[in-house]
DNA sequence: CCCTTTGCTTGACACTGTGTAAAGTTGACA
DNA sequence: TGTCAACTTTACACAGTGTCAAGCAAAGGG
């Protein structure tokens, strides 16, 4: 639409995934990006609107190289809801740490700005359908715990894997990816599926 | 230190604890606290230096005005492991709506404002000792779920019982407060308790 | 009754970051 | 040679935080 050189646009998109990769994403501004890119602050408005639009870009760019829709949908090859679950769990846990920085710095705006709330929701869904689909497995499967409706154990798997629970574990905690996954793992085996008695 | 007429802080505090009960607390702006408290912007930051520590203080008004520290203390009195998870689980079910607005608040600024995180987490530090009181004697009890060590449930608890969680379910699922309470204390006895066998 | 201090007021302003506007530059292409 | 597209530079509006300086009004002591 709006876009002009496609070239100054993968720049842009390359320089803005670099930097919110690290630490500090949050704070990264317009002008770091631009002058990364090497192109000016006035360019980069040419190519994106807003802040929230180059960070949705970001973000869909990373899922683009990262291959995160295959990944997520190897989940279905799982033959018992376990399995998926676990999966899933998985997939999850490595595709969280790809997307934190721009994640971070969109969640960081969302008071604020209404269209990085939406935006940021609606990439989640991906994550949320994961959630369902393993979910209703187990649920199909007879192994999701009887205590719990499948509507309920979406929710809940769904908040247990959110970006700040990662963010809470990880920094506050000083947990590890890889603890964080397999506690998370176990976690929901014992809160969601059918104790073997 | 600082501070001058004590009665204008007390309208400060005050004012601030209903403009930040509101929706929009991270909105919330010096300014309006002023307006509200009727005094001029520049009187206010004569008693509060910044945003930061005028909400940090609010926070701390709101424990005292709620008698939050009595409320967990009194989850002391539970006998049993058991009971008094439940018990924790229902006094912070309690807390969080109550200092949702200025937590709200603190916590959106955490990424540009080292002080409010600081203070916030310091603030959390009630109910990650909480949980921490109610893990120990579910552990003593011998009522721990074997998978577990105390320490890993301690911070399981806690970001399970984190605003960022409350916030998800409340606002994104759709979940009333009732409902929240019963489904975590019912998912951190699935998680955490030793399955009867 | 004056005079000082205290607590606040008003008005101006620096600073940061987003986003807009306008005019100038450069290179490709016809 | 002329024109268009993509980008540059400079300037600026706007919002919100925090600072500074001068003024004012009331309380209280000499």
């Amino acid at each position: 639409m709006s876009s002009k050189n496609p070239d100054t646009r993968h720049r842009i998109l390359e320089a803005a995934r670099t930097m919110l990769e690290e630490e500090k994403a949050p704070k990264v501004r317009m002008g770091d990006i631009a002058k990364a890119a090497g192109i000016s602050r006035q360019a980069l408005y040419l190519h994106f609107p807003t802040r929230a639009e180059l960070l949705v870009a970001t973000a869909r760019f990373l899922d683009e190289v990262n291959g995160a829709d295959a990944k997520f949908a190897a989940c279905s090859e799982a033959r018992t809801g376990r399995e998926r679950l676990d999966a899933f769990i998985q997939a999850w846990g490595g595709y969280i740490p790809e997307i934190y920085g721009v994640g971070r710095a969109l969640l960081a705006m969302q008071d604020t700005d209404e269209a990085a709330r939406a935006a940021w929701e609606d990439r989640m869904q991906a994550v949320r359908s994961g959630c369902r689909s393993a979910v209703e497995m187990l649920d199909s499967d007879g192994s999701l715990c009887s205590e719990v409706t499948a509507e309920r154990a979406v929710d809940l798997l769904w908040t247990l894997l959110s970006v700040r629970n990662w963010e809470q574990l990880t920094q506050a905690c000083g947990w590890s990816q890889a603890e964080y996954v397999r506690e998370m793992q176990a976690l929901a085996q014992r809160a969601l599926i059918r104790a073997e008695n």
